[in-house]
DNA sequence: GAGACGATGAATATCACT
DNA sequence: AGTGATATTCATCGTCTC
């Protein structure tokens, strides 16, 4: 592992200790609120650089921008066994899953089986597993959906209650005992008000305790995300999968001006967060003052809606405009209905007198966080950044999770971020002044790698980029390839495809089994992987 | 080929109310 | 607890225009 994880302060921080932590909240411990203001921190990255960033090293053949075919044309070793032939064996579960992959399985289907039997599990019964699971698929479109068998039946050694949690506040105490994951319990709940473990605006419920499975304890850290209003049973895989962790779900509105209902699975520690400052305005006279002029009172709305890919029409805006020309002052129930229902559905704002419009790609940029015309620019079209927008986290939610790594690694992470689309997650790890020492990044669309590329530059950032259009380009060797490089991986960031998940979507819901959103089971593989490689001592 | 536009509801959660 | 009304949702596809 990398010295720098290990050294200085991290005695505060034992890696094994499941429980741990019992720290006030981020209030108390003002000394951590000395955040770098916002976009203009480029300082601070190059005031905690002290750590030797090996870039010589790092040779640029490496360098991503060719990564694209992936070429390992180096002369390193890594070339001999890179695609199909021999993963070097990184532990006794990764010579299975090459079996069963040898002899046809999907990497998924394999992934799947070696989960549900237990790394002990022998490659006969994996196979016998994977018949039966080829069967069960076969009879299971003749079966009504009630009856399809859900999640776990397999996993009866964890019975232990995992979740387990102290609660310092005043409200809700009522949830509290439903907050138990009962692997039984088919429903994973959402909480209401939404807001995970505790958000900066709202303290009377905040956890500070958690016991994590002792399967889900890091090394890495991890953090994955996706929405919280997918169908029933999709958190439940997903959190089976990702070592039983009780994914925390919370709504961006407690952080910005706009909606984002997300869950959230991770093994961080939950104790002195704290917000990106300044925190951004709340609600949508503060994000735009100058909607508020005509702003009509009988529209009650203070916040916006999830913000999406697609956006509304000029011609949609202009039927408004008309339905609420013939009127003086406030127009007829009817109309107001129609209005305040378009508005609502495409997240219109106020812009002149009776006059609507959807938000411009540089006002989403700034709900969402980032920075102004960080998805513009590079030949990049107006419904590109929308597009790519919709699809992003909220950086300062995900700062707000991810900021009690700063005291952690203070001469930064290496950082693997899988689906990284416009980058996110090192959009925030960077404003938390969390400096990037070596990025691999993962990212389909060129249009977004090139976003990333062009903010890695912009921003001055010292460490390296890597990056990769293909998850299946991550394989165990290339990581093993990586890893050893710089020391292993100190967070593993993503958020999966929602396409098949997402509510707005009429065609192709199809859940975690659909086309795109079962990428999520390459991020539990290569996350295993990362896991595997890192519990064998690099 | 790129982009603007409109049509395409179901699933799920929340809430007021009995 | 049950019920009906209401609200929200990281989208996809075909067609048209330029």
């Amino acid at each position: 592992m990398d010295g720098g994880n290990s050294g200085s302060e991290s005695d505060n921080y034992d890696w094994n200790t499941e429980d741990e932590l019992e720290i006030e909240n981020f209030h108390s411990s003002s000394s951590n609120i000395t955040v770098p203001n916002g976009e203009a921190n480029s300082g601070s990255g190059e005031a905690l650089d002290s750590s030797p960033q090996n870039d010589e090293e790092i040779d640029s053949d490496f360098h991503s921008s060719d990564v694209e075919g992936c070429s390992f044309d180096d002369d390193s070793d890594i070339d001999s066994f890179s695609d199909d032939e021999e993963i070097p064996p990184v532990s006794e579960k990764n010579v299975k899953l090459k079996k069963l992959v040898k002899m046809g399985y999907e990497v998924q289907e394999a992934s799947v089986a070696m989960e549900r039997c237990g790394v002990d599990a022998s490659l006969e019964e994996l196979i016998e597993f994977l018949c039966t699971a080829q069967v069960a698929k076969a009879e299971d479109a003749l079966m009504a959906p009630e009856e399809k068998p859900r999640c776990s039946d397999h996993t009866n050694k964890n019975k232990r209650r995992y979740y387990e949690c102290e609660v310092l506040g005043r409200k809700r105490p009522r949830d509290i005992e439903k907050k138990t994951f009962d692997e039984d319990d088919e429903n994973v709940h959402l909480p209401n008000p939404m807001i995970g473990f505790g958000v900066p605006t709202d303290e009377s419920f905040s956890i500070t305790l958690r016991t994590l499975p002792e399967a889900a304890v890091g090394p890495p850290y991890f953090y994955y995300e996706n929405v919280a209003l997918a169908p029933k049973g999709s958190w439940q895989t997903i959190s089976r999968f990702l070592y039983d962790i009780e994914p925390e779900f919370v709504d961006s509105k407690y952080f910005c001006a706009a909606a984002r209902k997300r869950g959230y699975v991770h093994n961080l520690p939950i104790q002195n967060r704290y917000p990106l400052l300044p925190l951004p305005p709340h609600t949508v006279h503060e994000a735009f003052p100058l909607t508020k002029k005509w702003w009509p009172s009988w529209d009650d709305r203070t916040q916006l809606n999830c913000l999406q890919t697609a956006y509304a029409s000029a011609k949609l805006t202009e039927r408004i405009r008309k339905a609420l020309e013939n009127y003086e002052g406030t127009p007829p129930e009817e109309v107001r209905k129609y209005v305040l229902n378009e508005c609502r559905k495409w997240n219109l704002v106020w812009v002149g007198r009776n006059k609507v419009a959807p938000l411009e790609p540089d006002e989403v940029e700034m709900l969402l966080g980032f920075p102004r015309n960080h998805t513009r620019g590079g030949g990049i079209s107006r419904i590109d950044r929308y597009k790519s927008l919709g699809n992003s986290f909220q950086v300062d939610t995900v700062a707000y999770h991810l900021s009690v790594l700063k005291d952690l690694y203070p001469n930064g992470i290496n950082l693997l971020s899988l689906f990284s689309g416009i980058g996110g997650a090192e959009v925030a790890l960077y404003r938390l002044g969390i400096p990037l020492k070596n990025v691999v990044s993962v990212e389909k669309s060129e249009v977004n790698r090139s976003i990333v590329r062009s903010w890695w530059d912009q921003t001055n950032q010292k460490g390296n980029l890597f990056d990769f259009d293909d998850v299946q380009l991550l394989d165990g060797a290339r990581l093993e390839y990586y890893m050893e490089l710089f020391g292993g991986f100190d967070l593993v960031v993503g958020g999966s495809p929602c396409n098949n998940l997402a509510g707005s979507n009429r065609v192709s819901r199809d859940g975690l089994e659909g086309k795109e959103s079962a990428l999520f089971y390459d991020y539990f593989r290569i996350l295993d992987l990362v896991k595997n490689i890192m519990a064998k001592g690099h």
